[in-house]
DNA sequence: CGAAACATGTAAGATGTTACATGATTCG
DNA sequence: CGAATCATGTAACATCTTACATGTTTCG
């Protein structure tokens, strides 16, 4: 999707508060941010690179052990201005989810067709434990009321993860025998 | 997100029934297709082509009116193995919904931020609108039972897009003051 | 007759994935 | 010391969007 390049923001966002290297934002979207966006290793270097160049963030570069060079990464007040110019935007229009099982599910016609219900039960397994590992990342992260107001938009989105999961499984239990 | 190529899919499960010239899948995206998936006409156009040259569908044209030289194209043997192939592979792995809102929601932390209640209220106008749009469509396409056995898998994803959107309704009235 | 919709394409550029490459550090 | 992880990059390629381009038919 060549889009709104929206991992800029990502980035910029997650470089605010804490400077990090590329390889420390890589491992974010390894966790905590992959749960609702993507980005490989080669695409992050690449995008700090031109945000450096933009000037959004600036770079130092620290010894770490005898050889090696990390590059620390922060924003910088022009990057500052242009995070919070995204975050004052409104975001109109509501994405399409392109899910692959939805496509496939679309082109079948016949209602006894065998293979929807063999497509349902391989959601099951995968909504059920996705909603299993959403549960146990709630439980880890926002625990008490101080850990939510800390990090609330986080809570939101994973409550509401969470919620769709359910639903979900509602869904496919509907129809599922 | 460069990726698997569903596109070639969609095109030859859309052509599978029914000739059909670009234009008729542009306008399909439009509309059916448009709530679960998108394509701009110059890539339909250029994947046509690119599925003609690989065998998997044929094009016929056909003069209309005076001048204008439409193709129709149709789903070859070749074609239709790949596509079923496709159909049967299990889909594995849930895709990641890329939603502009949830991540700008991430970087929120202050619970009290003014801007979480703006962004709210933003998504359930949008949220509420796309509800009342899915729930004609399903009126009009499957109203009764004869047409949802006909195209039970449409009738299927329609009946879940319904759920969701009520379903994150729910999800934000519960954060909304 | 003019505007909207029909109809089909190409080109440039952005975004994203996969593969190729290399080297350092840690830990068992 | 060897494997896993840390750490950073480049190259080739596929996908997708935006813009450019052109002509036809329908309908009011």
């Amino acid at each position: 999707m060549a889009q709104k390049n929206l991992l800029k923001y990502i980035l910029l966002g997650l470089l605010e508060n804490e400077k990090k290297t590329g390889y420390d934002l890589k491992k974010l979207f390894e966790t905590e941010i992959g749960e609702f966006w993507s980005a490989k290793h080669s695409q992050i270097y690449l995008e700090l690179k031109r945000l450096e160049e933009q000037g959004y963030i600036s770079s130092e570069t620290g010894l770490f052990g005898n050889k090696l060079e990390k590059t620390y990464y922060t924003v910088t007040d022009k990057g500052r201005r242009v995070l919070s110019e995204w975050e004052e935007t409104p975001t109109g229009e509501l994405p399409i989810n392109k899910d692959e099982f939805i496509l496939k599910l679309y082109f079948i016609h016949d209602k006894n067709d065998k293979r929807i219900q063999e497509m349902l039960s391989e959601q099951y397994r995968l909504h059920v434990s996705k909603l299993a590992h959403l549960k146990k990342r709630k439980n880890l992260l926002f625990k008490d009321e101080i850990s939510r107001s800390k990090n609330y938009g986080h809570f939101l989105i994973l409550d509401l993860a969470i919620r769709r999961e359910k639903e979900y499984i509602g869904w496919i239990k509907q129809y599922l025998h």
